[in-house]
RNA sequence: GCCAGCGUAGCUCAGUUGGUAGAGCAGCUGAUUCGUAAUCAGCAGGUCGCGGGUUCAAGUCCCAUCGCUGGCUCCA
C-alpha cells in the first residue's frame, strides 16, 4: 500500500511496523526524537502496525503538543512503575497527563512523604537509565480482568468492567503492567526531563463519597531546558501572587482572630475597590441599568420560598431576631424581586435592569478559601434583568457584549462555557431547555467560542460562565449570565401585557467582574501589582530632594489633587535614591522629582515606573500627561452602549 | 469538609541530637540636607498561633484546636 510517511510517498507492506516505516525516511537523529506517530486523528505507538486505511503517517516529536502530551502520560506510567517497585502494596488507579505535567493516583495505606517522592524520583531515573521498551499487548476484557485481579489491582478490574469494551490494551515496561489505551513513548530512555512536585489527597473518580487516594503530581518536558524554564516560571508566578503583593503594596490583610475568609481592606486596597466600583456604576448607567439596594439579612421564610433553603442551606449563615429566623443573603436576587413587585409593571416598563454592588456571605468549606480569590464575604457587581420572554435573547446579547467590553478595558483574555442542568435543581425540563438554548444562541450570534459544561448550572437555571486566569494559570470564574424561569414563578412576578392580561417575565442573573474581591485578586496578579494609571491607587508621588523644596512640593500636590489626580508627596528627610526606590517598589506609575532646579523652573522632573524619563515638565503638562494615560484603555476599548429602551414594542 | 505540609518581632527568615530566642528590613531617637532603586549611629520590639501533655528542662517531642499553603470536592 502507498502511504505518505513524513512527507514522502512510500510503498509499505500490509502490517508494516510504524517504527520501520519512519526509519526508512527519517534521519537517525530525527527518528531518535520521535515519541509516537499520528495517522489522521489517531495517535499510535511506534511499535504498532501501520493501519491499513492510513494515507498519511506523521512522526510526533517531543516538540509537538501531542508528543509532549504522550511524554507526560508516559512519565506517569514510569512513576507508577517506581511506586509499585518501592511500595508493592500500593494499588494503581489512573494517571493522565495534565497541563505542564501529569499525576497518578494510588491507593496506599499511608500518605506519601516528601522523602518518598525523592526515592520514587530516583527509582524513575534508574528506569530511564535502563531504557526499557514500552510494549503493548491486546487482551480480551476477561483476560485482562483476571490478569489484574491476580495482582490485586482491584481498581483496574473496576475500570475494565466499566469500559465495557471486549478488547483492552495492557502496557508493560520492566516488570510493570498497566491497563491503558496509549499511546506511549517506545522506550523509557526518552523520558528525561521530569520532576515530582507534590502529594495530595484525591477521591477515587472525583467523588467525595469514594475512598481518598494518594495523588502524586509531577511535571514533565521534552528536555532539561524546558523543565528548568517551567520551574523558573513557577518561581516567577510566586512573585506575582496577589497574597504576597497584597501585603507588599499594603492593599489588604486577613486575620485569624476575626475569622477565615474575611478581607480587611487597607486604604490603598479600599481605594482600588472604589475605583472599580465607580467605573462599574458609570458603565451600568450608560447601559440602562438602575441602582437598587437591599438588606443583608432577610427572613428565613423567603429563603425557603426561593428554594435557597433547600438547595443552598449548607452555604448560608442563619441568625435569629425576636425569635424569628433570618438568613444572611448569599445572593441578591430576592431583594431585587421584592423591589420589582412593589408595583404593577407594564410590558412597556420592561426590561427592568436592577444593579447592586451587593455584599453576600457564603459559608465556603474551610479547605477552599484562597486569598482574595475565594472568601466568605464578598461584593458582587450583581444585576437582575427582568424582561419579557421575547426580550430575553437581546438582553443576554447585551450582557455578553458588556462583559466583552469590560474585559477589553482590563486587557483580559477570557473563555466562555455554558453550564447545563445539574442534578440538584428546580424547574421544568421545558424551561431549562428554552433557557439553555437562549444562552447558546446568544454566544453563537456573537461568534464567541464556548464549551459545554454538562450538569454544572445553578440550581435555578443554566448559565454562561466567563473565566479568566490567575498567575499560576488557574482559571477563575468572574462573569456569569444565568437564565431563570423558576424564581419569577416562585415569587409570582408578573407584568401586564398588551392584551391586558398578566404574564410571567423571565429573570437574568448576571455579574461582570463576579466579585470585587476576586477580581482585585486576579487583577493584581495580571498586572503583577503594577496597575495601569487609571487603576493605580496612587498615580503620582512627588519626591523632594531636600527639605528646601517642601513648600513647592506642597503646592504641586494641591495642584494635582485639584486636577483629580491621586497624588501624594514624600517630604521625608531621606536621600532621593531611597525615596525613588520606595516609590518604585510600591509600583507608583509617576514619580515627580522636585529639587532646586524644578523650584526655579516651577516644574517637576517626571520619572516613569516603567523606566522612561520624560524629564522636566511644567505642572500643567505633567498633569495632562497623567490624565491622558488614565484615559488610555477607554480610547482603545471601543465600548458599545446600544441597548433597548423600556418603551415596549413599536407604538 | 478530606489528604499532606507549614505557623518564631509589623515584614522576610535563622534557631544544632530538647538546655530557656537571633538577624536584616520596617519602627522610634539623634546626626546628616543629599539629584533618580537602600546615609550613618543608637534604642526599642517576641506568652515562639492558642490550649493541654511528656520531661529536671519544650520554639524543638506528643495530642487537640485555630489559621495559612498545595491539592481533592465545591464555587463568584
Amino acid at each position: 500500500m502507498q502511504v505518505e510517511v513524513a512527507g514522502q510517498k512510500v510503498e509499505l507492506e500490509q502490517g508494516a511496523v510504524i517504527a520501520d516505516a519512519l526509519k526508512s525516511v527519517l534521519s537517525n537523529k530525527q527518528f531518535k526524537n520521535t515519541v509516537a506517530a499520528r495517522c489522521g486523528d489517531k495517535l499510535l505507538d511506534l511499535t504498532a502496525a501501520v493501519p491499513s486505511d492510513c494515507a498519511v503517517l506523521e512522526p510526533l516529536t517531543a516538540e509537538t503538543p501531542e508528543g509532549l502530551d504522550i511524554i507526560r502520560h508516559s512519565t506517569a506510567h514510569l512513576m507508577a512503575e517506581a511506586v509499585k517497585k518501592l511500595f508493592p502494596q500500593a494499588k494503581v488507579t489512573i494517571g493522565p497527563s495534565i497541563e505542564n505535567g501529569f499525576y497518578y493516583d494510588f491507593d496506599f495505606e499511608r500518605p506519601f512523604t516528601p522523602e518518598d517522592l525523592e526515592a520514587i524520583e530516583a527509582e524513575m531515573l534508574k528506569s530511564v537509565g535502563a531504557d526499557k521498551p514500552f510494549s503493548r499487548k491486546e487482551m480480551t476484557a476477561g483476560e485482562a480482568a483476571t490478569f489484574f485481579a491476580a495482582q490485586g489491582e482491584s481498581y483496574k478490574v473496576e475500570l475494565i468492567r466499566d469500559l465495557g469494551a471486549p478488547q483492552v490494551s495492557v502496557y508493560t515496561h520492566g516488570g510493570f503492567a498497566d491497563l491503558c489505551r496509549g499511546p506511549h513513548v517506545p522506550r523509557t530512555g526518552l523520558l528525561k526531563a521530569f520532576k515530582l512536585l507534590s502529594v495530595a489527597g484525591a477521591y477515587w473518580r472525583g467523588d467525595e463519597k469514594n475512598p481518598q487516594l494518594q495523588r502524586i503530581y509531577g511535571t514533565a518536558w521534552a528536555n532539561a531546558k524546558d523543565l528548568a524554564k517551567h520551574l523558573q516560571q513557577l518561581e516567577e508566578a510566586k512573585k506575582r501572587d496577589h497574597r504576597k503583593l497584597g501585603t507588599q503594596l499594603d492593599l489588604f490583610s486577613f486575620h485569624e482572630e476575626a475569622g477565615a475568609g474575611f478581607v480587611f481592606w487597607h486604604p490603598k486596597g479600599a481605594l482600588l475597590r472604589a475605583i472599580l466600583e465607580d467605573f462599574e456604576r458609570k458603565e451600568h448607567l450608560k447601559r440602562g441599568y438602575e441602582f437598587v439596594q437591599g438588606p443583608l439579612i432577610l427572613k428565613r421564610d423567603l429563603w425557603e420560598r426561593s428554594g435557597h433553603y433547600d438547595n443552598y442551606r449548607e452555604n448560608m449563615y442563619f441568625t435569629e431576631i425576636d425569635e424569628q429566623a433570618y438568613g444572611v443573603k448569599p445572593m441578591n436576587c430576592l431583594a431585587h424581586m421584592i423591589i420589582y413587585k412593589t408595583r404593577i409593571r407594564s410590558y412597556r416598563d420592561l426590561p427592568k435592569r436592577f444593579f447592586e454592588l451587593g455584599v453576600v456571605h457564603r459559608h465556603e468549606k474551610s479547605g477552599v478559601l484562597h486569598g482574595l480569590l475565594r472568601v466568605r464575604s464578598f461584593t458582587q457587581d450583581d444585576a437582575h434583568i427582568i424582561c419579557r420572554p421575547d426580550q430575553l435573547q437581546d438582553e443576554i446579547i447585551g450582557v455578553v457584549n458588556f462583559v466583552r467590553d469590560i474585559m477589553k478595558i482590563f486587557d483580559f483574555d477570557f473563555t466562555a462555557e455554558i453550564s447545563t442542568r445539574p442534578e440538584k435543581s428546580i424547574g421544568s425540563d421545558q424551561d431549562w431547555d428554552r433557557a439553555t438554548e437562549a444562552l447558546r444562541q446568544a454566544l453563537e450570534k456573537m461568534g464567541l467560542p464556548y464549551e459545554i459544561n454538562e450538569g454544572d448550572g445553578a440550581f435555578y437555571g443554566p448559565k454562561i460562565d466567563i473565566k479568566i486566569k490567575d498567575a499560576l494559570g488557574r482559571s477563575w470564574q468572574c462573569a456569569t449570565v444565568q437564565c431563570d424561569f423558576t424564581l419569577p414563578e416562585r415569587f409570582d412576578l408578573s407584568y401586564v401585557g398588551e392584551d391586558g392580561g398578566r404574564h410571567r417575565p423571565v429573570m437574568v442573573h448576571r455579574v461582570l467582574l463576579g466579585s470585587i474581591e476576586r477580581f482585585v485578586g486576579v487583577l493584581t496578579e495580571h498586572f503583577a501589582g503594577a496597575f495601569p494609571v487609571w487603576l493605580a491607587p496612587v498615580q503620582a508621588r512627588i519626591v523632594t530632594v531636600t527639605d528646601a523644596q517642601k513648600p513647592f512640593a506642597e503646592k504641586v500636590l494641591r495642584f494635582l489633587l485639584e486636577k483629580g489626580i491621586r497624588a501624594e508627596a514624600d517630604l521625608r528627610n531621606e536621600k532621593l535614591g531611597f525615596k525613588i526606590r520606595e516609590a518604585q517598589l510600591e509600583k507608583i506609575p509617576y514619580m515627580l522629582v522636585v529639587g532646586d532646579k524644578e523650584v526655579e523652573a516651577q516644574a517637576v522632573n517626571v520619572r516613569l515606573r516603567e523606566g522612561g524619563d520624560p524629564g522636566l515638565k511644567p505642572l500643567e503638562e505633567a498633569a495632562r500627561m497623567i490624565l491622558d494615560a488614565s484615559q488610555e484603555p477607554f480610547k482603545r476599548g471601543g465600548m458599545r452602549y446600544s441597548f433597548s429602551t423600556a418603551t415596549g414594542p413599536a407604538d
